[in-house]
This record gives C-alpha cells, structure tokens and sequence, in this order.
DNA sequence: TCCGCAAAATTTGTATACATGACTGCGCCA
DNA sequence: TGGCGCAGTCATGTATACAAATTTTGCGGA
C-alpha cells in the first residue's frame, strides 16, 4: 500500500509534509506535536499522523515524550558538533571497508562519475556556483560512499546519520559577503573527494579512513568557526536552533 | 500513560513480548508479522501490535516490509560481522572523545567499581565462572563507557547497537567441552576493560580508541573462528541463524 | 502444461468512538 | 496565605468497523 516518498496514502503524505515542516524549522526543537491538531490541520484522522510521527522518530527527527506523545527533536550546539564527528567516523569506516574489501569496476565508475559532474558545476563559472545542484550531487556522493562496502549494516547508519537536517556539509550555506570563501572551502572537499576516490581505488584503506573523516571535520570546524566568530556572517540551515551553552 | 519496559499499557506488553519471542529466536529473520494474528494472539486490537511493531523498528528489530507491514530484521554473517565492527568504531570513538574531554572523578570511580566487580566474579572460583553475572556486568561496564564521553548522540547511537541480540560480545556462550578456552577469553577481555580505562583516565585517546576498538573486534574474530571451524563447539545466541554465504 | 487474468481472500490503511491516564486550575480547608 | 485535593479538561491509548491495496488462487485458453 505504502509507496516511496513520492506520498501515496495519508501517512505518506503527512510524513513528508512533517518531515519539511521540522527542517525547514516551522517546528523548532523541543515543539511537542499533538496527534488531533495535525489531523485537523492536514486533514487526516488521528491514525496516519500517528503513524507518520513514529517513522520520523525512526528517523531521528521526533523523539518520544516520556509520557507519551512525540516532540521535535533539539540539538544543542554539542550534539551538532558530535554528530559531525559521528559521520566522520561512520564515513571513514565505510571508506576503509571500501577500499579493504575493494569494490567493483561498476560502483567506482560510478562515484567518479558523480565527482566529475561536481567538477562541472565548478568549472562552468568561476564566479557563480549553483549550490543547489552542488549540494545534491555532494548528497549523491556520499549516499554511493556509503554503498560502497557493500555492508548492509554501515549504509543504514550511515543514512540515519545524513538524514539529520545539520549533518550534511552543504547544510551551511553563506550570505553574500562570505561567497567566495565558501566556494574555496568547497574546492576543498572537491579535491578530497577526489583524492578518497583514489585511495580506495587503490585499496589503501588508512588512508582512505583519515580522508574521509577529515572530509566529515571539515564541516564541523567549519560550523565551530561560524559560531566562535562572527556568525552574522553566514546563514545556517532553516530550522535549527543552535542552542550554544545553557542547559546541557 | 506509557511507562517504562515493565509493561503496563498493552502496547508494552506487546512490545517487550515481541521482542522477547524475537531474541528467542521463536521469530526467525525474515518471518513477516502480521498484525490480526498478533492481537488475537495477545489478546488485544491491532492498534497497540501496531504501536509496538513500530517501536521495534525503531530498535532495529523489525523493518517495514515494502508493501506494508513489518517483518523479523534477518542478519545474514557478514551483516553481523560487520555490526560488530561497527560497534568497534564507535565504542573507540566514545573512548577516544572520553579522554579527550576528560572524564568526571565521579564517572570514572562507577566504571571502575564495575572492573572491580567484574574480577570479583572471576575471582570467586577459578573453574565456575558465572556467565550471567558477568554478562550483565560487562553490559553494565559498556554502558558506562558509552555514558563517558556526556554525548548524547554517541550514546544513543551505541544504545541502537547494543540492543541488537548479537551485539555483545557476551552473546555467544560455549558449551560444556570449551568453557575453560571461553573463560580465558573473558580474562583477556577483562584485563582490555582495565588499560581501557587507565587510557582514558590518563587521557590518551589514541590509546583508548585503539583498546575499546580490538575489545570489540575480539568478539569479530571469536565469531569468525566459531563459523570457519567447527562451530558445533559452541553454541551461539538463541534468535540468530547466521546464513553464511548464499544471498547476498 | 503453462501463462495470464480476474476474482476472492487476506492484510494493511484509515476513520471514529470511547476509555484511561495526565495535567491544570480552582476552591476549600488548615 | 499557602498547600492540598478534587474535578474538569485535554491528550493519548484502545477497540472496532470499514476501505483500499496487495497477494493468492483458481479458472480458462493457448
């Protein structure tokens, strides 16, 4: 009955519609959400709500209330900070399987390809990067890294992970005045995927783990260096609010 | 309403009946759930079957069938290998950030009182270990590991692991003929618990990383020698057939 | 005998009514 | 005035009827 994403019934649709209505912060964290006010507002019996809220706390995005119920997940600024280091870890994990394992001709094509598209997407203009069309193909990177071991196991936490609002590198996009920095920490992580590509190619499976872990840290010095020092300069990801210091 | 794992709605009791059935190994991977057979069974409606199945999944129990409907989580050898090699990295990880960030007196004289507790069992009586005791020590031992760090994150993520039947390293049990070489393992691992938290005491990450990560690949490698030779010397986890090669 | 299609059976999806537990606020009593 | 308790409200838990979809089965034809 249940299709893909693409919503088919009631509960898929609700899923999708909560799913944008937290990442695109409308539900800050902490919101408790309640089965009859969503129903009313979408439209629905209290039943696929109800339904949806549990995929989302499957996914990370809800957790359960102690006495009962759902509400939106908060991540303070350490929580951000160490699920950047998770995916460091899972990430480089992956790629040293990967590269210890060794992979087929099929997958490898298939994931230089994805890093010679992002090299379009630089190469066209020098001034003007698409990010939108830059992020996508770094999700599609990093989703065939995952496959890469071939590991059941590592891909599914590895999707947990990734699909948490803040824990993808492009999440933190820049206002005008930090562009071009930002397009330079890009080519960055451009040339470190490139340069992981190698090493698993080459079955050199260290190596492989500490690139891919840099390239996951990377993200995360980035967004410590965004809330040290002048955090006006640069926009972060709709829907989280960084909670610095305060509670713990 | 819902309280905690002593069931007293019915979505509780049919949660931890579930689960129960399934580490039991009543449910065999694979096996499709269907709900009206469940409540009949339990003597209650679909809706809370469907509530604790949901709950399952969340756990990593059961996953969604694609049309619908929940179905046993089955685990193939190579996908339980690689959950302990999960478990590996991110009990290392957690080590590593513990002494890293260093550790509170009070956190660090808990784990060390359960080390203690854990020589005592050895201690007692070289020939009659008590398997149950230390299975629930060592349990509480890798809890405590997993709470050092004060990550929220790390720590739900190492209690998603854990709670797999076969993710701890006391999930296999020898029988009668191999209990003298399995009681030397635990001695091995029992001295790992030990320098593990001297390191992390002494804050020397890398040195914790590596320990936490071999304690869990010791359990790799014993499952690993139990598949390759002559696995009829022990017996593993009720719940778990290991489908070795076959499908990938 | 095998393939395909359609109908029936099975199973999940949804709506809804009712029950029960949690929370809030008001009032009474000390 | 402060605290305790009780009742009403609100939200979730549960049961059940019905709808929709999936799967299975059996029949007919090639």
């Amino acid at each position: 009955m249940a299709r893909e994403a693409t919503s088919k019934t009631h509960a898929m649709r609700a899923l999708v519609e909560l799913r944008k209505r937290i990442t695109k912060g409308e539900l800050p964290g902490g919101t408790r959400l309640f089965e009859v006010a969503l129903a009313e507002d979408l439209q629905i019996s209290r039943t696929p709500v109800r339904e949806a809220m549990s995929r989302l706390a499957e996914e990370g995005l809800l957790e359960r209330a102690p006495s009962g119920g759902f509400m939106v997940r908060s991540f303070a600024y350490a929580d951000v900070l160490d699920t950047l280091e998770l995916r460091g870890v899972l990430e480089g994990t992956a790629a040293r399987l990967a590269a210890e394992r060794g992979v087929s001709e099929a997958k490898l094509r298939e994931i230089t390809e994805i890093v010679r598209k992002l090299d379009e997407v630089f190469g066209d203009d020098p001034g003007e990067v698409d990010f939108e069309a830059y992020s996508e193909l770094n999700s599609q990177f990093h989703d065939a890294l995952a496959a890469l071991p071939g590991s059941a196991t590592f891909e599914r936490e590895l999707a947990r992970v990734k699909s948490l609002p803040f824990a993808s590198p492009s999440a933190f996009l820049p206002n005008e005045g930090r562009l071009s920095a930002f397009r330079r920490s890009l080519a960055v992580g451009q040339e470190q995927h490139r340069e992981l590509v190698a090493a698993i190619a080459a079955r050199e499976g260290a190596r492989a783990e500490a690139l891919a872990r840099e390239h996951a840290l990377a993200a995360r010095r980035n967004l410590e260096y965004i809330f040290s020092s002048e955090h006006s300069m640069v926009t972060t990801v709709p829907g989280l609010e960084l909670v610095a210091p305060a509670e713990k």
